[in-house]
DNA sequence: TTATTTACCAAACGGTTGTTTGATAAAAAA
DNA sequence: TTTTTTATCAAACAACCGTTTGGTAAATAA
């Protein structure tokens, strides 16, 4: 599991280091939660850094003071996401205390949480699909996303299947969600989500 | 099954009613077929007009003697492929000759080598994500697509299953492969959708 | 206090892109 | 033949969008 940490440039300021935040319309986080909903929505392209702002209560301008272009915020909304998902949904995944079937009905709740609601969709698939052939920076960080899901699944599933088995259904858990969410966000249902993490769940039984 | 057919603007120039094309560098369906290449590999906002006209040999003013907006040309791929795939994919369901394995591997073999090659993926996917929330006129024809296509293999499907049951497994067929193809282009490995189009072929078995 | 840094705004800049316009040369029609 | 239509080009237009710049007021540091 590999953790990603993007660099922020918070980071770099004498504020953030003496946790002594100056007046701010937003915090970092806020930024963050915003951008990922206006990506989620409109997607990379079509949503502006104007939109974003706007989100976020500011002007486009003033974006930059926080992320150096368009394309950084993105890789930042990328990180956030990943980081959530190690924390929130992936752990569940190597957690000794609780059965097999307990933890991959914990990854399944989050899992749908995370994909219903505001975001309407996965934006590591959906910003994965867009930029495939246009951002290969994009394309790696999505990448390391969808491994460590696949190593998480593949983890829990070996207490069922054998090695070479459990990686196999572990890949086609996580395609067949994806696909789900994909039908999903298209035919604005969250059945397709919901149905299939059930069969997912059901894997484990 | 519903059957889309885009009224293009050849049919309203004599030459075509007349079939005497007069000297022309492109052919109608050569576009839609480089636009079609185009929109997949860089989808729709990041593919431009220019780039459309050269892969054509045109410059870009010249798209707009043929279709009136680029969303007009992107809603004659969408017919386009949607034609496409009634013909040559779904129709294998509903032919009465051969079996249902042999249907089903048929129309395995054809989504294959529509997805893979030069495409890189599927375009009514990869479209549907992308401006799902932005231009519902797309939504609208794609859902259209999907629709076709579950109809297609619920046909199949019901010769092994119930009527309800078909229809599950249908959906689920779809959502599974179109989850591939997610991965597929991601990942830039076109195993993600074999191993996809195995699994599906042997739900008839 | 004074000096410096921070968070933000307002406006402008420069490049890109979808679209329009006017012209041209060849083909088709009369 | 003459006239009209067709396919294309070259250039310009207008809007949009990512980014930069210069300034301001508040907060912090000295």
């Amino acid at each position: 599991m590999t953790v990603v940490f993007y660099t922020s440039y918070f980071v770099h300021s004498k504020s953030y280091i003496n946790n002594t935040m100056p007046k701010a319309k937003v915090s970092e986080t806020f930024i963050l939660n915003q951008a990922l909903k206006i990506f989620s929505q409109k997607s990379y392209y079509h949503a502006t850094m104007a939109d974003i702002a706007e989100a976020c209560g500011l002007l486009k301008g003033s974006m930059y003071h926080y992320y150096p272009s368009k394309e950084d915020l993105m890789k930042a909304v990328i990180a956030y996401v990943h980081d959530y998902f190690n924390k929130e949904v992936f752990a569940h995944a190597y957690d000794q205390k609780v059965s097999t079937r307990e933890r991959l009905r914990k990854m399944g709740e989050v899992t749908e949480k995370m994909f219903i609601g505001p975001q309407e969709g996965c934006i590591m698939g959906n910003i994965g699909i867009e930029t495939a052939r246009v951002i290969p920076e994009f394309s790696d960080l999505i990448c390391n996303f969808f491994n460590d899901w696949v190593d998480a699944l593949t983890y829990v599933l070996k207490d069922k299947y054998s090695d070479k088995t459990a990686r196999e259904v572990a890949e086609q858990c996580v395609s067949e969600i994806e696909g789900a969410v994909m039908m999903m966000r298209i035919y604005n249902e969250p059945r397709y989500l919901k149905d299939a993490l059930k069969r997912v769940a059901k894997r484990a039984y």
